[in-house]
RNA sequence: GAAGAAGUACUCAAGUGGUUGAAGAGGUGGCCCUGCUAAGGCCAUAGGUCGGCUUGUCUGGCGCGAGGGUUCAAAUCCCUCCUUCUUCGCCA
């Protein structure tokens, strides 16, 4: 969400970024808003006015009635009166105005940094940066649930049983190496400074609402039959919505956080792709950071993050590649946002693990969420990446550790986490 | 989950419809007094947010947990919700 006070002083520059994310057909809305905040701004400042006139009226009554002057109290309540009704007829427009203002401000995006690259759709994400050394195997590399299964580590006839499709009971070394990867990343952002955070794993509506429009929260949200709680879709719905609505002290910032939760999605309309394995699933768990930080300070932090991400990836012997979205493929809050993508050798391909997204103030003002600095307050930057979401990268982890013999090498620095285990053998 | 009580600013707190333009105290900051310390005195302390233009040491609206309602007028009366405390119940 953007400052609407940019469309006031500079509609073009507004126009111009909606023309580099080819969405053009959301042009009209700038002249809309310039148009319906003119309109807004009259009508506001008129009821102010006539609320300053009743004000300063009804004080008077006040004044008469205390003085026992009841008759001359009476005429002036049907003067007030009067006021009363136009301050009503404004009253009733306002938040009329007000919404249409703010279904327009929602979808008019974030202006993006001037160097995200310029392209339609996914197909023109670029490429930034490839890291590690892919591993070569003279020898077939199997899906990775046969992987699971032939470890004993996977049960999803079972899970599609008690759950339906989209849902897996891990087991044994398996779910232990699960277990030791979202350990390893805790400890691995603990290290970077980070705060660890357990946050709540359901939400109110009015929270979600705040962090997402009404069309996501149809396609990704579970609801709790007869209570106002949502299952959260990630961690940082909740380590988000933590800070709606607060005003923050400088000192805090840059607040840097690490949570952990289960992330439930419905994952509507999400057919064809991977639906076999556990790389689209209802439930998974993941490790998430989340920085509020000073705006000048939001493009280290962006670089930063990302590469967090990339050296535990490789710290785990997974090749990865940054993949940066284009204008077109970027969401409408973000001002620059990549794709950490793990090297799958089975299927000769990246595909993506982690998400590294700089949203500058929008997320702030939408949410309210300010700091309190010398010179005033002002609105922070926020940030989110994936730091792991073991079921997806577990697919990586076991395709570029497995070997020949059907056992999966366990790298180093997750040993400690398996007890020491150095690999993962059949039983 | 049940019953009762409560929610006012940085904190405590007065306030049952109209000089409340939210008292008072503590704390905090500034100044005075003082050889130093303690004590004391004076002053400031409602932030936030949205507007207006004459851009100011200006001005108006909103704002007493949140949202509605009653009224000429709401911190105050009514309704819904949230939170906290007490007691009971349940529970890893």
């Amino acid at each position: 969400m953007i400052d609407i006070k940019l469309i006031r002083e500079n509609p073009e520059l507004v126009k111009e970024n909606i023309r580099k994310k080819f969405q053009d057909e959301k042009l009209v809305l700038v002249d809309e808003v310039k148009a319906l905040d003119e309109e807004y701004r009259a009508l506001r400042t008129k009821a102010d006015e006539l609320r300053s006139q009743r004000n300063a009226i009804s004080k008077q009554i006040g004044a008469l009635m205390g003085q026992g002057k009841k008759e001359e109290a009476e005429q002036i309540k049907a003067e007030v009166k009067k006021i009363g009704e136009q301050i009503e007829e404004c009253e009733l427009e306002e938040p009329k105005l007000e919404e249409k203002i703010r279904e327009r401000m929602l979808v008019i995006p974030n202006i993006i940094d001037a160097s995200v690259p310029i392209g339609k759709d996914d197909s023109e994400n670029v490429e930034i940066e490839q890291f590690g050394t892919k591993r070569t195997f003279d020898y077939e590399i199997p899906y990775h649930t046969d992987i699971m299964e032939s470890l004993n580590g996977i049960d999803l006839d079972s899970a599609r049983k008690t759950s339906g499709n989209g849902f897996y009971y891990l087991t044994g070394d398996i779910a232990r190496l699960h277990s030791a990867i979202l350990a390893y990343a805790r400890d691995y952002m603990v290290g970077k400074g980070f705060t660890y955070c357990i946050p709540p794993f359901m939400i109110r509506s009015e929270v979600v609402t705040g962090v997402m429009s009404f069309k996501e929260m149809e396609n990704m949200m579970y609801k709790i039959e007869g209570e106002d709680l949502y299952l959260i879709g990630t961690s940082e719905h909740s380590m988000i919505g933590r800070f709606i609505d607060t005003i923050n002290d400088e000192n805090k910032l840059p607040m840097t956080l690490t949570s952990y939760s289960p992330c439930f999605r419905k994952e509507v309309g999400a057919h064809g792709i991977e639906e076999r394995g556990v790389y689209r699933i209802h439930q998974f768990e993941k490790q998430e950071m989340i920085v509020i930080c000073k705006p000048e300070e939001s493009m280290d932090w962006y670089n930063k993050m990302w590469r967090y991400s990339v050296d535990l990836f490789l710290s785990m012997n997974i090749p990865v590649r940054t993949l940066e979205c284009c204008s077109g493929d970027l969401a409408d809050l973000k001002v620059k946002s990549c794709d950490v993508e793990a090297w799958s050798p089975r299927q000769q391909k990246y595909f993506e693990v982690c998400s590294c997204s700089n949203l500058g103030d929008a997320q702030s003002r939408r949410l309210k969420i300010r700091v309190k600095g010398e010179n005033g307050n002002y609105l922070p930057h926020t940030l989110n990446n994936t730091v792991v979401a073991p079921p997806r990268m577990l697919i990586a982890f076991l395709e570029n550790n497995y070997n020949e013999d059907g056992t999966i090498d366990i790298p180093e620095v997750l040993q400690p986490y398996m007890g020491g285990q150095k690999k993962i053998v059949k039983k």
